[in-house]
DNA sequence: GATATATTTGTATGCGCTTACATTTGTATC
DNA sequence: GATACAAATGTAAGCGCATACAAATATATC
């Protein structure tokens, strides 16, 4: 029997209300829960009638209702995200890389920014927890003991990003920001250094701020090198600031002949600022980053820095929140491998400027 | 009457399932009807018992269900938007600002990205309007007519951005492309250039590359010059293509004494290659960008470019569609100032190299 | 203080979908 | 071609909220 013509030549055509799922099951001549099952489970249905139901859908025009969706099935197929912000390319690419392995499981973002203020995280995670996001994703380790809370009673998979330890009681897909840190300093010991200074994010409220400054240190210290208090400069993470900070550095006294930046827009104001001012890089001063962005190999000089893989951080989190909605258990700490990328802005120390 | 302790003291602490808008109504004694108020519409309830209602809400830990507001109220609170890449630090600086702005508003943002791909773009706005988003923003002028027909067709606001028509048949917020590119090739005639080169991004299916290009050839024909086919370059937005392009301008036979770029990413390769490869900028040839980025101003030399509110461009896109869903009708044609940035990237053609 | 009126609150329906369960239809086996 | 069983389909009950409308209560007027 075909469908009675009269009553649903009236709503399809003109721009009335949009179909429902109701009107397709009509228009096909089977159940709602057939259509609803040619949508969700195509597979149990005969292909005969998927057939009917799908052209059904073409013509009317149907498009599921994601509201109604959400709360029938108790999943709204989002997923929320909260950065420090998408000034800093580092976020910019790895949100990228999320939000397309998201897409290829029917998943769709949605992004807050923090600012880096771990309050106003909270009430991101909130309103997204509101929003009645599937998932979470946070940047960085240390977070406010309420989010956990609030994400764990509500049995909300989450997983921190940028950073890792092997300790971590979260689930985690990064890089051990304090290991990897360290290896900085050692290159430029390596090439004989021995004065240095370090320009860094704020590591207040920052665990990869603070972890880089620390695996710097500490590093230095394993050398027996002690940094002065007036040697270490925390600065917002801007070009400005990393010239700022570049310039009150050769300023002083004792100028150093290495400058460990903790993050390569540091370190690009660090060598801009060089280069504005007439102090050569590496000759003068050695400069070393961390985070390898798109500019720094096209510096002159090329930038020494940590290479870390974003993109591949932002897919593997992704995935990993995708896994944990499937019912799977995939491995709950992922540690990236990042790697020191030798460039031209290091070198060794000349040694007349120590005579 | 006190609320039935024995009944809902069972359903309160223990994480089981979270608070319904009936677990608050009968906390508090009155109905969902009362506590659906007072979180909508608080003044149209009573304080004593608003009190009440909202003493329950925080004790029962209650967070509304975002689907079930959806479906019964229409409306998501959520924005979708559309970018070519967040990769371009020009549409990051902007999406984030029209998030914030969204935020004040408590709309929540879905971010999707297109890659510069039409046909991805239709596909993203088709998710989005499956998630159902209450209002939609584009970037660029030129889209697929289908995602016109759909947004129309279910009466969803939506802005377009980072370009400006006043003959537009649709809302947008955003400047004039064509006429801010014309004018740098008059800054730079100004100075006496006569041979140009210009590295653009690719203009096909991108009206903001477009534009630019177009009005970049059509000024520098009104001043009796036009270009050589191989004078014109155009390349993905990056760095190394910006670096690539350059190389191969200034090694043709009569190399340009001043490179127009449609874009700062491009110029920062333009420049940086030249940086790379001893050639002196602008006492060889200048060059001038497109878009003012955080860098441009901080490089040696620093960049002539036209500056673009970016912040300013989200901000008013995300209030247009507020205003939009608030039932008023701001104005649909927002046209934003640009501004040229004279800086040290360009300069008078050395004549020697003319003779 | 009675009446008329404005304001507040409750009742009850339905938004459009998923899904447990009941029913029907198809397939295999003898 | 019965019978037993598996697979496909239909039935119907919510999911948690907003809201039209009805009912109750407060306020104003005389």
């Amino acid at each position: 029997m075909l469908h009675d013509v009269k009553t649903t030549a009236i709503k399809v055509n003109p721009p009335s209300k949009p179909a429902t799922q109701g009107d397709v099951a009509k228009a096909a001549g089977v159940s709602t829960a057939t259509v609803s099952r040619v949508i969700n489970q195509p597979d149990s249905v005969r292909s005969a009638i998927r057939q009917r139901v799908q052209t059904a859908i073409v013509e009317l025009q149907y498009v599921a209702d994601a509201a109604a969706r959400a709360l029938a099935s108790k999943r709204s197929r989002c997923i929320g995200a909260v950065i420090p912000t998408l000034a800093n390319a580092i976020f910019a690419d790895g949100i990228e890389a999320f939000e397309t392995q998201l897409n290829q499981a029917s998943l769709s973002l949605m992004l807050t920014t923090s600012g880096y203020d771990s309050q106003h995280e909270l009430t991101q995670v909130r309103t997204l927890i509101e929003r009645g996001v599937d998932a979470v994703m946070l940047v960085g380790l240390d977070h406010d003991p309420l989010i956990y809370a609030l994400l764990q009673q509500r049995k909300i998979p989450y997983v921190l990003t940028w950073a890792y330890r092997s300790d971590c009681p979260h689930p985690c897909v990064g890089f051990n920001n304090y290991e990897a840190a360290k290896l900085i300093p050692l290159h430029l010991t390596t090439l004989g250094h021995q004065q240095f200074a370090i320009i860094s994010g704020i590591s207040t409220g920052n665990d990869r701020a603070f972890d880089r400054l620390k695996g710097m240190t500490d590093a230095l210290s394993s050398q027996g090198i002690t940094l002065a208090q007036s040697s270490i400069i925390e600065c917002n993470y801007s070009i400005e600031a990393g010239r700022a900070a570049c310039r009150q550095l050769l300023r002083s006294n004792s100028p150093p002949t290495a400058i460990l930046c903790s993050n390569d827009v540091l370190a690009t104001g660090a060598l801009l600022e060089c280069q504005a001012s007439g102090i050569e890089v590496p000759g003068h001063v050695s400069i070393a980053g961390f985070d390898d962005l798109a500019i720094s190999a096209n510096l002159t000089p090329s930038l020494t820095t940590m290479h870390i893989p974003f993109k591949l951080m932002g897919q593997r989190a992704a995935q990993y929140l995708i896994d944990r909605l499937a019912g799977a258990t995939p491995q709950a700490q992922q540690q990236l491998e990042v790697k020191l990328q030798l460039r031209h802005s290091t070198a060794p120390p000349k040694l007349a400027l120590l005579v």
